[in-house]
DNA sequence: TCACAGATGAAACATATTTTCGATCCTGAC
DNA sequence: GTCAGGATCGAAAATATGTTTCATCTGTGA
């Protein structure tokens, strides 16, 4: 388009600059065409209703299939977009697809709803993205920053980790022992009760327990924390119920919050995006204390690993 | 060259996925572009990043206009939109438009730093959440929703479903195995690689295997599916790497999102985060297909649960 | 070092947009 | 009624833009 100016300069004209009274509307398009509808031709104003009341499939024609579609010419649909503000039709519909982009983000508030059994796949994606996001907003806002303190701190010097969960939670007690694992720290993580009662004797002072229970009630994840509690060890429960029973026998206690649940959408869920937050942080803070022996262990790991891997294809 | 591999490890397979399932997407796509810059060529990578920072800007330009300004050519500017699911750069140009009014008209912009070693823990806490609902979203956009239909749909008619993972996917394949085993389907997962490929030698049409990789290239993950895949088995992959090895052998495949990584957030934390989600959304497909028989079953495994809690305080 | 596969850009080619220009349609005067 | 003058409009030419092809280049593994 400046090229055109410029080629189309064959004769003496100065600097002139060019009228451009209206610069380019980013979304108030719908009253530009209201204002604008009276000054216009018969075949424009039908040009800029289409366009107006549908910005998104009117973004997806070329100038051509809008001549088409309204009936008129491409002339006419240029001619249009001029009068409109914009240089020619090809900004015209980039406008229009930015319109069509801001209505389609601004009409997604209908997820909140529960899932439903007949609910499509699309909804029960968008329910459940946006569930997670909810229930992490929570968990951080609710996180006590004393209590992660502390537990960070006995973690970062412990001379030994346990870590007890059941079911669902019994997967995040995995992840939070493979984690330590792999910054160099002793951490092992037990999903049968027995054995954790058992491996609980062993622990004394400046050892460390987690439990990480949703209901706070579970009793095969209290017991072996008991225990440790018992024998000296710090311990540390990870819980919803920050009242639950296992706080009872917990110094520090780390807070997940709780999302609404529904047949379909059973606890684990909500429960365990929460903990896995809550147990990364954790994670990150330890690493952060141990830094100088953590980074080379995190490396080293790294590189162990590279040979299960395919060679690069590409 | 995905359906090529697919056809060429040979078996009568009857009705294959359309080629072009994935649709343009709206504004997801600065995931978009960091799950495919791994597969990238250096010149399609500068493209893609220079595209992802300045949506709006970008969109004003012309092919030729971007490929000076990425100091490229206009053929590899055309290859980069393509792999981003673009017929071609009008429709990316489109896309970049409608980003650029979303980012403008208030959405959140990105406003992640890194988390470094001398972050506060309160810091802590906000990055990881605020990563992790990045995550969410990126994932659920993104997110082919013929893909997840047809995984669906083969889960909830199997006979017996194989999930594999390894390292930190192991846990979420747990998961998924635990969660199916709840709505009453016959589902186990194979962490050690031996034993998951003798297993997998007894699967056969009308079974399902599950492959879970964050890279793609997980030797320990592959063979299994390949096994399963050869013996006629349904096979379903989630991975953050749409073009890895792993695909070769995966009728359905479901794309992870990948987050920005560092020392301190290794890449298990927000993989984990999306191949959750996915998982979830796996099973409540399922469970909604399979209601009938889902919801006794659910109840069913709580009740089951509910004396191993202590009984209620309070 | 060589051979090869893949990546890359220049230029040919195809498509979309803009402009030109003549046909048509309206309006109002006679 | 009809005719001049001007506004409106669209077909098609002219131009800009996007896409494809193909030869060259670059890096990699034998």
């Amino acid at each position: 388009m400046k090229e055109n100016f410029a080629r189309r300069a064959g004769r003496p004209r100065p600097v002139a600059v060019p009228p451009r009274p209206a610069p380019p509307e980013p979304a108030a398009l719908a009253a530009k065409v209201r204002t604008m509808a009276p000054s216009m031709t018969r075949s424009m104003q039908r040009v800029a209703e289409t366009v107006a009341g549908d910005p998104a499939g009117c973004a997806a024609l070329t100038v051509t299939g809008l001549a088409e579609r309204t009936g008129t010419s491409e002339a006419t649909v240029v001619r249009t977009a001029r009068l409109l503000g914009y240089p020619g039709y090809r900004d015209l519909r980039l406008a229009l697809a930015g319109l069509a982009a801001q209505q389609a983000s601004g009409a997604a508030p209908a997820v909140t709803a529960d899932i439903s059994v007949d609910d499509p796949l699309s909804d029960v994606v968008a329910k459940l993205a946006h569930d997670e996001r909810q229930t992490l907003t929570d968990t951080a806002g609710a996180l006590d920053l004393v209590q992660l303190e502390a537990a960070v701190s006995a973690l970062a010097t412990a001379r030994r980790v346990d870590v007890y969960g059941t079911g669902a939670s019994s997967l995040v007690a995995q992840d939070l022992a493979q984690k330590l694992l792999r910054i160099g720290l002793i951490a092992h993580a037990h999903a049968d009760p027995h054995l954790a009662v058992t491996n609980a004797v062993q622990l004394r002072t400046g050892d460390v327990a987690v439990a990480i229970t949703h209901s706070g009630r579970t009793v095969d994840v209290i017991e072996p924390l008991q225990v440790a509690f018992d024998h000296g060890a710090t311990t540390i429960a990870v819980t919803g119920r920050p009242d639950g029973e296992v706080t009872h026998y917990a110094d520090h206690i780390l807070t997940t919050s709780t999302a609404r649940e529904s047949e379909l959408r059973p606890a684990a869920m909500s429960s365990r995006t929460s903990q896995l937050l809550v147990i990364d942080c954790l994670f990150i803070g330890v690493a952060q204390r141990t830094y100088d022996s953590a980074a080379p262990a995190l490396h080293a790991s790294y590189e162990a690993l590279a040979h299960r891997h395919t060679p690069r294809e590409r």
